[in-house]
Formats: structure tokens, C-alpha cells, sequence
DNA sequence: GCGCGCTGCGCAATCCGTTGTATAAGCACT
DNA sequence: AGTGCTTATACAACGGATTGCGCAGCGCGC
């Protein structure tokens, strides 16, 4: 259970409502640990309530009212214990994967075509990632140190996986020469 | 929900006891989806009631006895229904790598400990990988064409682990040049 | 004028997953 | 003789996670 703590993380930076959470979840955060906002604001009801964070109404003209989230004196006493035991094993639930592996009962093209739209998706994310690694490097890469640490995680990844994807691309089309394209 | 997807891609190859899928989760397709063997053992009674799997008691000396699963044809047809709908997105939960990004509050020490202690696993599951892949590529890799790209994903994904972590092992060390090492 | 998407919060039900416990036999080490 | 690992299966309890639903107003495009 470290959903808690990566809230923490995030918001040691600055104060953040569950929306604004969601979405760091969704972008940067979202390449090591996912979570959906129901998942959020119940986290964050729950750690309200154990005083590791506070919060601030603010209400806003045109949307929706607001509660600002930052964190506590007893949420960072809990971040740094919690930072000093070994982490759990990484767990991951990648359907494609598996959709690969049991590939021969596939039809390769809908197999290809999937592979397309989801390399898009990471040239995106990379280029994001790069973009955001440069603005870090500028500011000066020893003050942002963790985060740029954290985003070249991300760029790695995403490059590793490009890379595979060719090799598959390859694969596959010469695998499919001369089958039915069904 | 696609666990049971897993188990039947392992098992169109060949039938597998509960114990037998545990260790393939726990090596090769671990990488792409975790499970423990009691999500196993839960997973495939439900899918011997819905006749996707059927299975023999094998008496053994010495041992317990045991049950040999196989697909029927009713899982591959539910396989093949599966297939062909896009995969969900990837899910991944990294507790290490929450740890990296909230690295200020931790201790440099102890979090290069930690990493040096997970690179050797990765370079022990790299080297297992490519012996698996060198195998595979000599029995023919047009055969064993998806396990050869599944296994591919395993060293891509070491390889750009290792790399990263070498950076973080430069940057951290440089860091904690002069600092307190408590 | 209507639907759609974005911002923002939340509850409820159900399902998935982890952890703990149990049984049972052989083998290796101390 | 006691401890712990491996093979092999399984139940029960709890907590975490997903899915479905609901409210509410603004702005954009057709």
C-alpha cells in the first residue's frame, strides 16, 4: 500500500487539489505507479483524517470549487519512514504483453495496427519527457535532481519499448507475407 | 481481468499444474503480469466451472499428487475473443522508483544500497533472458517466434534498467560527495 | 439548441489481490 | 532431532482497486 506515499511525494512540491493529482497521475507519475481519482480523493479523505495532510477550500468563479491539499509535519515524518525500508517488488499488468506472447491464435494485422496506435503513444510521452528533462536541465540539474532522475526513468523506457517495437513491426510483416491478410 | 487470459496463453503450449504456472509467473511472463499461486489455484477453478480448462489427477510418489491442466476448446475460443479487442493500458505499481522521485527526503546512502541490490537481479534476469533467447533462436526463431519477441521485451527492458540505474548510481554519488552519510 | 469535453468532487458495489494459515511428504543440512 | 526448503494444493479474511453512477457549471463546435 504506497499509493499514500506517492501522494506524499507529490505533494512535498507544492499543494495540490485531487484533480491536479489525477492528472500528474495520469502523465509523469502515471510510467511507475497508476491510480484513478476515486482511488485519489478516497486516499486523500483517509489521509485527512490521519493528519498527514490539510486542506484549504478555495472557491473558484466558472468551476467548481476546490480543496487544496499540502502536506503535513506528520505526513513527512510518514514519508521518511516509510522511505527508509526496502521497497516492495515492482508489479506490473501489461495486457498487450500477454496479448504478444499467445500472438500465434492473433490475427497479425489487428496485432500490427495495435502496435501502431500505441507507439504513437509513446513518441508522445517521449517527447514530453524530453522537453520536460531539457526545462530541468536548465534550471539547474542538481536542484531538480530527483525529478530529472525520475524523467530519464521515463525516457529510457519509452525508448527501450520504441526499439522493440520495430523489431516486432519486422517481425510480424515478414511473418504475414503471403498469409491472409483476414 | 485478464489473469486468466495469462493462464490460458501458457497453457496452449502445454499442460501445466497450478505449481508449474506459478514458477512461469514467477520467472517469464512475470515480467509481463504478476500473479501469486493462490491467484492461481483461484483462477483456475474458476475456469475449470466455466469449462475452459479441464483437468487429470496425477498420483506421484514422494510428492503430492497433482493436477495437469489443459485448455479446452471453449478457452481457446474465449482466447481468440479476447485477442482480437484492444488490450487495456498497461498498469504498473514501481515502489523503488516513488522512492527515487521523493529521493530528497531519503537517504542517499541507503537508496544506493537499494539499488545496487536490485541491478544484480536485473543482471541476473538479463542473463537468464539471453541464454533463453539464444536457445530459442537456434531451435529456429520462426517457430518460437512470439516467445522469442516476449523474451526480447524481457532484455530491452533489463538493458534500459541497467542504464539508468548507472545514472543514478553517477548522479547520487557525486551528490553525496562532502554530505552527511546518516 | 444540443451534445461533448473539461474541471471538480464524491458514494456504493463488486471484484481483484495480498496475507495468513493449513496440510503433507521428502530431502538436505546442522 | 530440529530447522528449513521444495513440491503441491487450498480456504478465509481483509484491504486495495476498478467500475458504475451522480452532481454541477462553463466553454466549444455543429
Amino acid at each position: 500500500m504506497s499509493l499514500r506515499h506517492a501522494i506524499l511525494v507529490l505533494l512535498q512540491d507544492q499543494e495540490a487539489s485531487g484533480y491536479d493529482l489525477a492528472r500528474e497521475f495520469a502523465n509523469s507519475i502515471g510510467l511507475v505507479w497508476n491510480a484513478t481519482h476515486q482511488q485519489i480523493y478516497l486516499e486523500l479523505g483517509k489521509l485527512n483524517e490521519q493528519h498527514m495532510v490539510s486542506f484549504r477550500h478555495v472557491p473558484q468563479e466558472g468551476k467548481p470549487d476546490k480543496k487544496l491539499y499540502s502536506i503535513t509535519e506528520d505526513g513527512r515524518q510518514e514519508l521518511i519512514r516509510w522511505l527508509k525500508k526496502p521497497a516492495g517488488p515492482a508489479r506490473i499488468r501489461d495486457a498487450f504483453m500477454v496479448k504478444v506472447a499467445g500472438g500465434q491464435l492473433a490475427d497479425s494485422g489487428a496485432l500490427l495496427g495495435e502496435l501502431e496506435q500505441l507507439s504513437k503513444q509513446r513518441r508522445e510521452r517521449l517527447a514530453t519527457f524530453e522537453a520536460l528533462a531539457q526545462r530541468l536541465d536548465e534550471q539547474g540539474r542538481e536542484e531538480n535532481l530527483y525529478s530529472y532522475l525520475t524523467v530519464r526513468r521515463g525516457i529510457l523506457d519509452q525508448r527501450a519499448w520504441l526499439q522493440w517495437a520495430e523489431e516486432v513491426r519486422q517481425a510480424l510483416e515478414h511473418a504475414s507475407v503471403g498469409l491472409p491478410t483476414s
